[in-house]
DNA sequence: ACCCAGGCGGGCG
DNA sequence: CGCCCGCATGGG
């Protein structure tokens, strides 16, 4: 249904579009994946992006149209991290049978880079919340304070995620209809902040401790928002999100089922998993909340 | 009906 | 510091 005209095409291994949609990172909040064709239709810096993969389970062509040939190819080499070098990563994080089982059933699920102010709004809204109705909020906010983006039919085939700057001046009453409950007030704050006292766009990915310090200053960002944010906006693998699907699974399976804290759960996957972490993270989440309890 | 969700801020000890 | 509680809402 794109009214792309332009095609990029690169072949990989080790990558899922599927496994990718699902694992509720940005495009899952606010992408459509369509299963037959095994497609995903996104909205990226304004522009509408079409992506296929067409293969086996885990190799293939990613082929990607959207209505700007200058931007396709570099939009998709940067949000799928289709450089990631991923059999080095598995094996990097491939510490013991969990994680092995995880990737075999998941097999390649990668990370994606998202835009930042996005990332941060999408996980604001995640707190103490769950999926479908993440998706819910993120689809509503956009519809309503989004630009409609039309193909040449004139129908509108998706919206732009809208500016901190535009929700800055929205009413928390209405950010509330859109399902954010308490979070509205949350989300009006760090729009203000993000316009008004940060630029995000201005942080530096590397500095992890720094970049943490810094995006918990912004009302409704938290360890575990913060890590999310430096992951999945930022690029920085070193970021471990600790939610409590995380928290279960490491508990279960390395400590034995004993309750530990998220500065103890920080400090032995740092250990464990390092520069990956990032990666290891998504494996244990994926599978925890897929086939945990 | 009941429980829970990719947590966080605020208050208290 | 650490611990504990309330929080809007709707899917399963």
């Amino acid at each position: 249904m794109s009214d792309g005209i332009y095609a990029h095409k690169v072949h990989l291994s080790r990558f899922n579009l599927k496994h990718t949609f699902e694992s509720a990172q940005p495009l899952t909040f606010h992408g459509d994946y369509d299963e037959l064709s095994n497609s995903l239709l996104y909205v990226s810096n304004g522009r509408l992006v079409n992506v296929g993969f067409f293969g086996n389970d885990a190799e293939g062509d990613l082929v990607a149209t959207g209505s700007d040939p200058s931007y396709v190819a570099a939009e998709i080499k940067r949000r799928f991290r289709t450089d990631d070098d991923m059999e080095k990563i598995y094996k990097k994080i491939s510490t013991d049978d969990y994680v092995r089982t995880a990737i075999k059933n998941y097999n390649g699920m990668r990370l994606t880079v998202n835009d930042k102010w996005e990332t941060t709004l999408c996980y604001i809204i995640s707190q103490f919340n769950n999926v479908p109705r993440i998706r819910g909020i993120v689809k509503s906010i956009m519809a309503k304070y989004g630009t409609p983006i039309k193909n040449t039919a004139g129908k509108t085939v998706g919206y732009t995620f809208p500016e901190s700057s535009v929700l800055a001046n929205a009413a928390v009453k209405d950010l509330s209809k859109c399902g954010a409950g308490f979070r509205a007030k949350y989300i009006k704050e760090a729009a203000e902040f993000c316009t008004n006292n940060m630029d995000l766009y201005k942080l530096n990915p590397a500095k992890y401790d720094k970049l943490k310090e810094q995006l918990i200053e912004i009302k409704g960002v938290g360890d575990k928002v913060a890590d999310c944010i430096i992951l999945l906006g930022y690029g920085n693998l070193q970021a471990f999100p600790i939610d409590v699907w995380v928290q279960r699974v490491l508990q279960k399976n390395y400590f034995k089922g004993r309750k530990k804290n998220i500065k103890e759960l920080h400090k032995f996957a740092d250990k464990r998993w390092g520069e990956y972490g990032g990666y290891a993270q998504q494996y244990l989440f994926h599978n925890g909340r897929k086939n945990g309890k």
